[in-house]
DNA sequence: CATTACTGTAATTTTTATTGTTACAGTACA
DNA sequence: TGTACTGTAACAATAAAAATTACAGTAATG
């Protein structure tokens, strides 16, 4: 993750759990954040690809939560977030006549997966709802 | 991890594993990576903080791996590179005049905590020279 | 003891990624 | 028909990463 759109993402479902079905505005969210409401409305478009919220256009307009908080486990969030390697990609092209560079990708590539697998396999632990319940 | 500092730590500790105690220069480090040799000397730094090189100078120079490849964990590594949270920290503050603005600092950083553990627990499980043994 | 081949490191530039901004079309309520 | 929203595109600003240049320091070697 390069930039900080999981904890955008995550910020923007807690709120919305928290609305209790109240519609909010990306002003609104965006505030609370503390970001550029563009930004939260960018973000917004992958929540609802994702079919974690939904959205009324028009006056009094806003979002929601489409999902039970329940239901929404950190993994999934992580995997709708998710854009590059967990690690971080190199973006150099290894020598491929040197015989360790011809092959690290691969070998890199089952590493990352595997480290990665047992993040989301923790993030599963943990759903949007018991999250929210932490908060006072 | 913003870039790719892991791979190339990686890169450059399995070099050197293969090298079998052969002093390989940052000059053709930098060839099987395909980078510029400052980066690789800059990540030297690092490694040799972190005891997994030493390094010679002067004509004939350059560096070895200092410990035995068996003994060094991905999750040494993972750990001597880290910089930034894994999931990528916000750099906005939060409002604080919002209850969820306030507090989610707080429980992000658990979640993300928990979500590293499982990772570098997963990454404690490899060595360079497991590593190493899979290329042909 | 001068030349050569390295490491070590600072300073700077270039490139790329991220974030923010502006602008405006589309929608729905009142 | 005005107002308050979402949805998006285009672009600008900022920040982060990577590359480059430059050169001092060190050690082998003829």
């Amino acid at each position: 993750m390069n930039n900080s759109r999981f904890a955008i993402s995550v910020h923007i479902l807690t709120l919305l759990a928290g609305a209790n079905g109240e519609l909010l505005s990306s002003e609104y969210i965006a505030g609370s954040i503390n970001i550029n409401p563009v930004l939260v409305r960018k973000e917004l478009i992958n929540l609802k690809k994702h079919g974690f919220v939904a959205s009324k256009e028009g006056k009094n307009g806003g979002v929601y939560l489409n999902k039970s908080a329940a239901n929404i486990r950190f993994s999934d969030v992580y995997n709708a977030v998710k854009q590059s390697s967990l690690l971080g990609e190199a973006k150099n092209e290894p020598n491929p006549l040197c015989p360790i560079g011809r092959q690290i990708k691969t070998h890199l590539n089952n590493l990352y997966t595997d480290a990665e697998n047992a993040m989301v396999g923790q993030l599963s632990t943990t759903t949007l709802q018991n999250f929210l319940n932490q908060f006072d």
